[in-house]
DNA sequence: CATGAATGAGGCTTCATTCAT
DNA sequence: CATGAATGAAGCCTCATTCAT
């Protein structure tokens, strides 16, 4: 990602793939968005499948630097899980195509499909962490952190998707509170 | 969907487009899975496109019968609710290809895309329904009644999807109590 | 042509060929037209080619009974080409769609061409005939006969096509003493 | 019209169009004709219907040069008019396919009709223009100047198509004498 | 490094025709 | 006689990729 008209075509690449989906964005369009020639867009990724490869290592290292990387190691879990979701949702509202299509291309058996699938993996995985680490603390109750920590993710990132495409400025952290509140303690009225 | 030949067909299709998406289906695939002549599938069905919205007004039918009308008018809130993720998990169970088509479609600014955001919109409303109820007989206390549902849709089809992925024949339904239990009642230990 | 049933599907086989053209019409319109199924059309033509040259073979004898054999016998040369002209125009007046069809499908090499240029070249030798004996008789002056046959054919023809475009309900018998006039006589100011 | 590719691949379509018609003709043959890959002719024109475009665009141009633009401005009426009538079959003889073309899609409401239409009515309205001059000066007597401009027109092409059709490399110069006479003078033996 | 013309495989769709009922 | 479901050849067009300049 040296150069700055690789960067160019990459962003081009980010903003078609999300209008388009993977299949029905062309290398055309890419490339006029980039503002350069078609064979200019080969000659600095070798193929379609190449750029959207691209796609998933620099998201998986975003995804580090933006939502993983800010998790306070010595926090409690509770307090860890509010970041991680708080996180996730800043993300989605920086990263808005970027998120949209991985959430969209994940679902398959194409290469490029398993692909993010093992990001989605590896970042559940995180979550799952924090709760095997609130469990062993005794912090935490949970039965199944595997689900729990799918459930969370999902929960985030579909409300999140939905909101997007009610409204492209949708101000996403807003939801922060009322997810973290309802996705750890539930909402069955205490009372009861 | 009268004669059987339609119905041969418009299985076929479902088959070919949870396992290659709308885009990357052909309708060669299709004829062929169907065992008829491509000719056929025009015969039946006047476009690609026709044949993905008839699967939208099938689904749609489907999620009623399978899940919506199984919610005991007459129950609590949280028994509804815990009917609904039940329900929802069955009928991923069941429907799993068709379920795969929906939440890959879902989101794109397609015709057949905003149709499917509108059949979850749909569904999503009935959680919203339920919630609303238990709010007012102070059952339930929920802030934000519409994020939550979202949150249960995208806790419970995500994560539904995920196993799913991992093992075609795993049985989504062993995912209830915990799901279940972890989005009415959140995780963290009572004790806390 | 004896049943009602062939009747209808021919009618309904010039509308949409006029419509059309020969090309772009189909028998699924024709049979829709006709309100028959289409296999029925198949059954009392035996091809789209077929019900062409029953077209053909009907318009010859339309224009026989309708233009030729008005002519009167006796007349001098004059009067039958007035009464060819005007008799001309009456027929595409009251055969409007067939004429486009003949008009449009009669230039080029495929067998119903051709077959309509054979109508056409029927139609133009009994001009000629007409100006042969007004030559001979010394009523007229012409060099170049079957030039002038065409001539005629093609002044009358081209300006009802033209005027039946610009307006379906033009009453082309009125153009009717503009064109003898013009044709029989020239327009040069008589004075110089 | 830059590329002589991109006119290679226009010649071709000439020469398919001229002897198939619009329908009948097809991209694989016109890309066939020009030498190049089907994808080649639609990198040079976006559809089969754009190259037709290109032909009207073509022969407007085509038309205006070699046949209005040689119309003498100061000569008498009568000279000009024989001039148009003269210069359009050269023009024809010049241009063959792409007249057959032209007289042949020009009857229909599709879109490329009206065009060919519109190019005509063009071309109709320059003689009308003559004509209207000549009766202005007293030079010719004309009651319907639009009708008899028509005439000319049909007169003219009709018999060239005609002549055309029976040896493709007739003369057609040869019939300008015959045709300005019999268009101008009429052909009533003056002694009567 | 960059370009953009050229390619051809492959996809969607139409439609004349057949044939079992 | 009549039907209409079924067929498959054939047409238009797209687009990822290559390559000579």
């Amino acid at each position: 990602m040296a150069s700055s008209r690789t960067r160019r075509i990459f962003q081009a690449a980010i903003d078609v793939f999300s209008e388009y989906g993977f299949e029905k964005a062309t290398m055309d369009e890419i490339a006029a968005r980039a503002g350069v020639a078609k064979g200019t867009v080969y000659y600095h990724f070798k193929s379609k499948e190449d750029l959207f490869v691209f796609l998933v290592e620099e998201g998986t290292k975003l995804l580090h630097e933006q939502v993983l990387a800010r998790i306070p190691a010595d926090a409690k879990a509770e307090q860890r899980l509010r970041v991680v979701i708080r996180e996730l949702l800043a993300f989605f509202r920086a990263n808005r195509d970027f998120c949209i299509i991985i959430l969209r291309e994940a679902w398959g058996e194409e290469g490029r499909q398993r692909e993010f699938r093992r990001m989605l993996v590896h970042f559940v995985h995180a979550i799952r962490e924090i709760i095997d680490a609130g469990v062993a603390s005794g912090e935490l109750m949970v039965e199944a952190p595997d689900t729990v920590s799918w459930s969370i993710f999902g929960a985030v990132s579909n409300t999140a998707l939905h909101y997007l495409f009610m409204d492209k400025e949708y101000d996403l952290l807003s939801l922060s509170p009322q997810l973290e509140r309802s996705l750890i303690h539930g909402f069955v009225s205490p009372a009861l």
